[in-house]
RNA sequence: GGCCCGUUCGUCUAGUGGUUAGGACUCAUGGUUUUCAUCCAUGCAACAGGGGUUCGAUCCCCCUACGGGCUACCA
């Protein structure tokens, strides 16, 4: 079998969402498993609505997950006269034909048979029509569209994902390939420029499972070899409508921002619409290469949901080196813990990390380790620190700045003597003077804490939390 | 309206012509951590509906309902 060629192909009318990053991954993923080349081509013929800056945005989207595409990005609209060609060289063959129906004129039958309940169809007036009398209207100064010369028959393919599918011809229009600007349609383009890359397996969102046979007409008009396709199901908000721009996070950056990795991303997407046949949902990005299969894809959408990727998230990061974390916040905020010994940051991060189930979680609770200026909050620090916990926190100062061996030991060893002086629980030691120290209602454990802080800080800020 | 695709716990999913329909997330309860989180255990919770085929259907077929897509001189 030959290696497989496949392509990301999407439009730059917007930013990279969830729903595209999951199609990239899936070509990414087949290209990786079998030694192919994954392709980056930006659809951007509809110049309205196309920006630059979302090239951008996507590229760098995908290259931050990792997605490294080979070879250069193909933009579509530097393959014009290419189309062109085609077109001109279909109306030869006659498998397309000029078109003088006006859009008005159609407009109008349209909506006539919409009105009677009729089933509206493109009427073939100019299908049959020579190049000469084509060209006879063109001389009056007719504009013309040029349409797809449908035959008669069925046509059928074999999805990847969703089997056979077929179609009879006569429920397809004589589509639109070239518009009177000249300019080609979507599903002519992408026929055309697919066998150009000699893209292998067309992967691609289920929304144009019904495109296909059209784009399959193109290539058999063109005479071109038809690649294997594979269409993914969509995937919904929580509302179960296709993921869109009204939804909370779509879009691929916010994620990033939230303090998300690659990795955990990308595990959590895998495991949208796929399964391993295993019970194995942690992923590093090898692992999911080497088990993923168009065989396990599911046919259905499934619905985005963010506590699971929080799970997920959480379980990469206690299965993540310390080191790698520390990478991973950096790449985020690369002011964090800058002027941090790195020693430091990484006994900080290891304390952290278990706990933590995206980077910003540990970018906040690092920040104690960091920065001296604790903010305490008014209202809670009222609750925590009543005038019983003012006094202990009293008398843990008076204990700790005495104590020379600052040993998890003999800290312990004060708070065990607190809590018989004042007939309490541990818990009811901990709660405030976590506060105390942080400024927090959690953390670490209290003792490791500690310890990593220091006396001197942990005195200073003692103090600095009774003057409140 | 026509055509195409889909429908297993709230969510992601496994599964087979005979199963107590399995796992994971969430949620609840308990345990560990004398706190929080983690972790562990237990629990709650599903085959869209109706007809067939069959000794027996969640599984095969048909219909209905619901959802999605296409039906554009959008992509």
């Amino acid at each position: 079998m030959n290696k497989p060629v496949v392509r990301f192909a999407p439009s730059p009318t917007g930013y990279l969402h969830i729903g595209g990053a999951r199609t990239a991954l899936f070509n990414w993923l087949y290209a990786k498993k079998n030694g192919g080349t994954f392709l980056l081509r930006i659809e951007d013929t509809d110049l309205e609505r196309s920006k630059s800056e979302y090239v951008d945005q996507i590229t760098d989207a995908l290259s931050w997950l990792g997605f490294n595409w080979d070879d250069n990005v193909v933009l579509q609209s530097k393959n014009k006269s290419r189309h062109e060609e085609a077109v001109n060289q279909m109306i030869k063959a006659g498998t397309a034909y000029r078109c003088f129906l006006t859009k008005e004129e159609l407009d109008v039958l349209r909506s006539k048979s919409e009105k009677k309940k009729e089933l509206f169809r493109v009427p073939k007036t100019f299908r049959d029509y020579s190049l000469d009398d084509q060209q006879k209207l063109i001389d009056e100064g007719k504009d013309f569209t040029v349409r797809l010369k449908i035959p008669d028959g069925i046509t059928e393919f074999s999805d990847l994902v969703y089997g056979t599918i077929k179609v009879d011809n006569k429920e397809l229009d004589d589509f639109i390939i070239a518009r009177s600007d000249g300019s080609p349609t979507y599903n002519f383009v992408v026929a055309v420029d697919d066998s150009d890359m000699n893209i292998s397996h067309v992967i691609r969102g289920d929304d144009h499972l019904a495109n296909t046979p059209k784009q399959i007409l193109v290539y058999k008009a063109l005479g071109l070899a038809i690649p294997t396709f594979a269409h993914l199901p969509m995937i919904l908000g929580s509302d179960k409508k296709r993921l869109s721009k009204r939804h909370a996070a779509t879009n691929v950056q916010e994620y990033k921002e939230k303090g998300f990795t690659p990795t955990s991303i990308i595990n959590y997407l895998s495991l949208l619409g796929w399964n391993p046949d295993s019970d194995q949902e942690i992923f590093d990005i090898s692992e999911l290469i080497n088990a993923f299969n168009f065989s396990q894809v599911q046919k259905k959408p499934a619905t985005f949901d963010e506590k699971k990727l929080l799970w997920v998230s959480g379980q990469q990061m206690a299965k993540t080196e310390t080191s790698d974390v520390i990478k991973e916040i950096e790449i985020l905020d690369s002011n964090w813990g800058i002027s941090q010994d790195s020693k430091y940051k990484k006994e900080v991060i290891s304390l952290v990390k278990d706990r933590s189930k995206t980077l910003n979680d540990l970018i906040e609770i690092s920040n104690v380790f960091f920065d001296d200026n604790i903010s305490y909050n008014k209202e809670m620090g009222s609750k925590v620190l009543d005038d019983n916990a003012l006094q202990i926190i009293k008398d843990l100062y008076e204990a700790l700045s005495i104590e020379e061996n600052w040993m998890r030991d003999s800290i312990e060893s004060i708070f065990d003597n607190l809590m018989i002086q004042h007939e309490v629980g541990l818990g009811k030691l901990i709660k405030p003077v976590r506060f105390a120290l942080t400024g927090l209602g959690y953390g670490p454990g209290i003792f490791d804490m500690m310890i990593l802080l220091g006396k001197d800080r942990c005195l200073d800020r003692l103090s600095k939390a009774v003057k409140l």
